[in-house]
DNA sequence: TATACTATTCTTAGCAC
DNA sequence: TGTGCTAAGAATAGTAT
């Protein structure tokens, strides 16, 4: 009882994994919550399909789903499934799969481009940054290992992807290209793995 | 150019859907880009796995996984691909995908009832509840018409389901009970389809 | 472990460009 | 459509119970 006024509040965190099990599960629960709570608000306001799976780091699988999860990801693994796709969408042939398979590389890259861009900013030399980039803890966390030539085999894969879609859909629907869609997030333009990163 | 010192800021928005289509698609877009950054921040800060996926009202999809959506789906989906879970899950012998469905049922019911509560602190009429509640536009959104029996079989059969998780994890391992797991959240004894309008 | 509290940070609704 | 701004509203880190 009696709460005396505490100086304490909110504070920032550093994007990191956090060390302590047990300060690591209080803020898996709370932002937990926060997460499925979102995506209730967000299928609800916008009339959107969303499912969420998520596996702690002990290996408890939890979920979220609207209308199901089991739809959803029906849905999204089945490209023919796409009942309520508009026009557009099934002229285009792209499934969902693709579709999302570019955004998940569209994440990495740019996240890449930006730690890249970073460690730049921040100076240090080209040794540090390899060590940072493709050993450090940090980055591991993320994808285990990536190898700069396989970076740029990823890039020219994906520019040619684009290309072929951009014509692909060019091809069928005149004018009407895909740059709605989302995998156009993707500035390629953007992705540079530096000639100086190249020369060591 | 000199912006104005406006008096507007954010405000508090009502829970349903939003009507007009510019303004859903905005708030889409930023609610889409909220979420997977607390999904990204999430997978960072707890070590977890997760992915979204989301189909916009007009079909098109967007997903987030971390490591990938593919590789979180198929985990999800493959109840032997357990290689991380602990001990006391592999003898519990719960698959993902049934704690999951258990947690959407869970959620269901939880949301469900809510509704019935509300309805009934609102004071309606058990005419205007029912209707509300199977007909109405709202409720339709979330599942698309559920029946009160219906609705009591899938209790019996969740309190079953419950019994002998319980009963199984108690006989293999003693007191390790599973209440640690997601479908322990499910309060049966909050969900009642009360006597009143099964009277109906 | 779960809940409560609060100061603070973070998110985003409503505008304007 | 996309970006930027601002202030109100939400989420949450840290703490204690």
């Amino acid at each position: 009882m009696a709460r005396l006024p505490k100086s304490c509040g909110r504070r920032k965190i550093e994007m990191k994994m956090i060390e302590s099990e047990r300060e690591r599960a209080v803020t898996l629960s709370k932002r937990h919550d926060g997460l499925f709570k979102k995506a209730g608000e967000l299928a609800t306001l916008c009339g959107a399909q969303i499912a969420i799976i998520l596996f702690t780091i002990s290996g408890k699988p939890l979920s979220f789903g609207s209308p199901s999860v089991i739809n959803v990801v029906k849905r999204f693994m089945d490209p023919d499934h796409g009942e309520q796709q508009p026009d557009y969408m099934i002229k285009a042939r792209m499934s969902s799969f693709c579709n999302a398979k570019l955004q998940e590389l569209n994440r990495e890259f740019n996240e890449f481009n930006e730690k890249l861009i970073t460690h730049k900013k921040q100076g240090q030399t080209l040794e540090e940054d390899l060590k940072v980039l493709l050993g450090g803890k940090s980055y591991e966390d993320y994808k285990s290992s990536i190898e700069i030539d396989e970076l740029l085999q990823m890039k020219c894969k994906l520019e040619q992807m684009k290309r072929d879609l951009q014509h692909g859909c060019d091809a069928e629907t005149g004018s009407l290209s895909l740059k709605d869609n989302e995998y156009h997030e993707m500035d390629l333009s953007k992705i540079q793995v530096p000639e100086d990163y190249l020369k060591l």
